[in-house]
DNA sequence: ACCTGAACACCGTTCAAGT
DNA sequence: ACCTGAACACCGTTCAAGT
């Protein structure tokens, strides 16, 4: 499973094979499939322990009472981690891209992540205790999106400094507080 | 070149077939290699294609005198465009994602890409008039990163309404003037 | 219960052979 | 100059056959 999940965002899901995967872990192809019927099945399983993996994560900055400001800085380092280990792209983020050639079970699992995401964030602005009228879970996707953005860009220029100064720029703007 | 934009955009790089595609344009895959010699090849036109063209569409938009609020209007709307269009990602945006896999040659182009919309993006900031002091470039970067995780967020959804509540709060927010 | 080799239809690429 | 069929090593998937 962790030698899948590094491939996927290496690669891409196009870019995972059973082949390889199988001599990574020291069996044959056809014994994978014993255990994930079809390539839709294992990227399901991939991306849904990485979806539990974070919501953990995440819950625990949480737990230790972050305030509102270091837990978003929690969030962006996240997303900065995983550009630094190997330039990879958030496994999320591979696979929306990839949307339209994905089966119906790992589209789920992406959409699963968005909304962990959101939700996430949601509860953090909530914590700077401003008005409730505001519409935290817009807000919310609003960033999750724009972070996913400064991903995508760094990534593709393969430079975490194009990271830091677009989530830098997006604080100065107000967007993230 | 048409009928492999639409493909890669609809099932990314790893989606286009020389097969498929010689069937749809009435040759044969080895035929196809004669004017492309690899994928690569063929990638690199297809993006760079990509680029001319939208970089004729938004000198265009400046041309045409709009002023700040309506160009950025128009470019965000370009984006949304796309997406409307069979939830295609930006060409770019696709790429990308798959950057780790593709050919130095195709690399090049995407990052052409960004280069392009940051130019614009600038140029339109700088219409407002405000501060020379500003640093205009790096706006631009982060608008155009962030619209570019508008879109992909929407495109993972395959919801257009995630696409448009996202760039209003970009608005509401001050990130997009 | 777990693994395997062999087969199937796909893929990019190459190349000798055609017009 | 442009096109083609055939071959190569890849791919996900299936399945009968092994332990």
């Amino acid at each position: 499973m962790e030698a899948a999940r590094l491939t996927v965002q290496d690669l891409g899901y196009g870019g995972l094979s059973f082949r390889e995967l199988a001599k990574a872990v020291g069996i044959k192809s056809a014994s994978i499939h014993y255990y994930f019927p079809t390539k839709g099945a294992l990227g399901e399983a991939i991306m849904r322990r990485y979806v539990e993996h974070y919501a953990r994560y995440l819950e625990g900055i949480l737990e230790g009472g972050a305030d509102r400001a270091t837990a978003l800085r929690r969030y962006t380092d996240v997303f900065r981690e995983t550009l630094l280990n190997g330039n990879r792209l958030c496994l999320a983020g591979m696979l929306a891209a990839e949307r339209n050639e994905l089966p119906a079970e790992v589209r789920a699992e992406v959409v699963a992540w968005g909304e962990m995401n959101e939700r996430w964030i949601a509860r953090v602005l909530a914590l700077g205790g401003a008005a409730g009228a505001e519409d935290l879970r817009g807000r919310a996707r609003a960033i999750f999106a724009a972070v996913s953005g400064a991903q995508m860009v760094a990534h593709g220029r393969h430079e975490v400094a194009v990271y830091d100064e677009v989530v830098a720029t997006y604080r100065a703007s107000g967007l993230i507080p």
